[in-house]
DNA sequence: TCGAATTTGTGCGTATGTATC
DNA sequence: GGATACATACGCACAAATTCG
């Protein structure tokens, strides 16, 4: 019949009850304040669809959106076909990231992934993959590496960090290929020493400083596929520079570069700054 | 008419073009493509509604979705009435995060924040307001302040520093009312000492060393109203703790501890990690 | 100053595919 | 297989902000 055919819907008027802030809003902030009051426990299933349509008195559309929102907020996560639940938050793990702190013993027992792994009880594993390669003009520019030519200057190696099987730390290392280029250490992972300082050390390069800038960021999607963090998460991106002093004159120069992407949600970062007693 | 009223529209058919990825997201990465390769350069206005359903063929809810994302990803800002514009991205600043590397003179010029604004050439300026309070479970534990009473045992200040006129930092620290009580520092930003390692020195207390837990996560709807950014940006939360040695006995207790929170667009965080040379 | 056109923000309703239970 | 739930897409309507002649 023609006059099923609704050409003006009446819209809900809400204007009454209006508070000023949209629909949409309102019922995120509802919901989410049941989840950080622990009134909707991680794991506990959030309404339906049909169900927040009844409950708030909206339509489909605003149903989907207050979802998405929960969801891209990382609070909630939802299973096609099952529900929309309460995310549990992975606990956090400390990673220490000063050497002061991390070496006790200096140039100690490996990288100090590993040491970081071994005092958290953790089984930390990697994969790596190494090149050689014409350096890119930021890397250029860290390094100081003077002119662009065609001749490949550079040593990449690409990481992939694992806590106890998990992806958990992706690096990208840059080192000047001229440093390493001839010795026992000219790949990073190939030979009897492990970790920036203690390769550099045995090659006579002293290590006299690190910096790193740490900045945070949304994960792109390569990059939270990689961690199995959901897409759009917050990540570290941690620029880590190593400088040293290069025999035989004893030059300074950044011996390594290392860009490190790691979840923010999974990780907190630990700086320690001692101040000697002296 | 009757006959106007379409009771089943017929659904475009994609499926042949289709690449496995929703139509939404391609559109979403072929303007994120242009944004960051710059084609599409800060300020300039992206499709409108009806130009992104033009060029790409697709319903009204699609495009709209579509600037969504780029919004909530933070490449494009939407300015109702006008257009989506790109958005351009503010400078990032360094904030040096190492006493180290920020104090060249022990027991410097002031407070960090103040030698750091130095350094950059901004005005560095801020509020605070001090009160003494009975500490909460978690800086009661934080610094050991044992069991709870009714008395009063910390003196908590909040602060907002500003650079440039502009907010730039929120912070909030704790100290054991018993360190400092019947002292000339007792309330933090009243007397000629600045600072924590000022003023802790001045009372006979030797810092021995300071810690950083740095999280990042999405701020809160009035920390990002304080620091004037949007809604929903990422910021740095950043714990702090500074450790001393205490008079007469030379005890070891944390004697500050602050929650710093910081916009993670508009700043680096810089750790230095020397390594003496001897 | 005013009004028309444009653009975003919000909301309505519906349809279909696919995953899960 | 059937019911349910989420994911994606279509299309429309109206308010509020902006722009511009």
């Amino acid at each position: 019949m023609a006059s099923a055919c609704k050409l003006r819907p009446q819209p809900v008027k809400l204007s009454l009850v209006t508070e000023d802030r949209p629909l949409y809003l309102r019922i995120v902030e509802a919901l989410r304040q049941k989840i950080l009051s622990g009134e909707l426990a991680p794991g506990a299933r959030l309404p339906s669809r049909p169900e927040l349509m009844r409950e708030y008195g909206v339509s489909d559309s605003v149903a989907v959106r207050v979802a998405q929102i929960l969801v891209s907020e990382g609070l909630a996560e939802a299973r096609s076909g099952s529900g929309t639940y309460v995310r549990a938050k992975p606990k956090q793990r400390l990673t220490t990231r000063s050497f002061t702190l991390r070496l006790t013993v200096p140039f100690g027992t490996g990288s100090p992934y590993r040491q970081d792994m071994e005092r958290q009880d953790m089984r930390g594993t990697w994969s790596y993959r190494t090149v050689t390669a014409v350096a890119p003009p930021e890397v250029r520019e860290r390094l100081r590496l003077g002119e662009e030519g065609d001749a490949e200057d550079v040593v990449r190696t690409d990481y992939v960090f694992e806590a106890n099987g998990e992806p958990s730390e992706l690096s990208t290392s840059w080192e000047p290929l001229a440093l390493t280029e001839g010795t026992p250490v000219a790949l990073p992972e190939d030979g009897p020493h492990v970790g920036v300082m203690d390769r550099m050390h045995s090659i006579g390069v002293r290590i006299i400083g690190s910096t790193e800038e740490v900045r945070a960021r949304l994960g792109a999607a390569e990059e939270c596929a990689a961690l199995r963090v959901p897409p759009g998460s917050i990540v570290f991106a941690i620029r880590r520079m190593y400088y040293g002093r290069v025999p035989p004159e004893g030059r300074e120069r950044v011996v390594e570069m290392a860009d490190i992407v790691l979840s923010a949600e999974r990780y907190v970062l630990l700086y320690g700054m001692p101040r000697d007693e002296a």
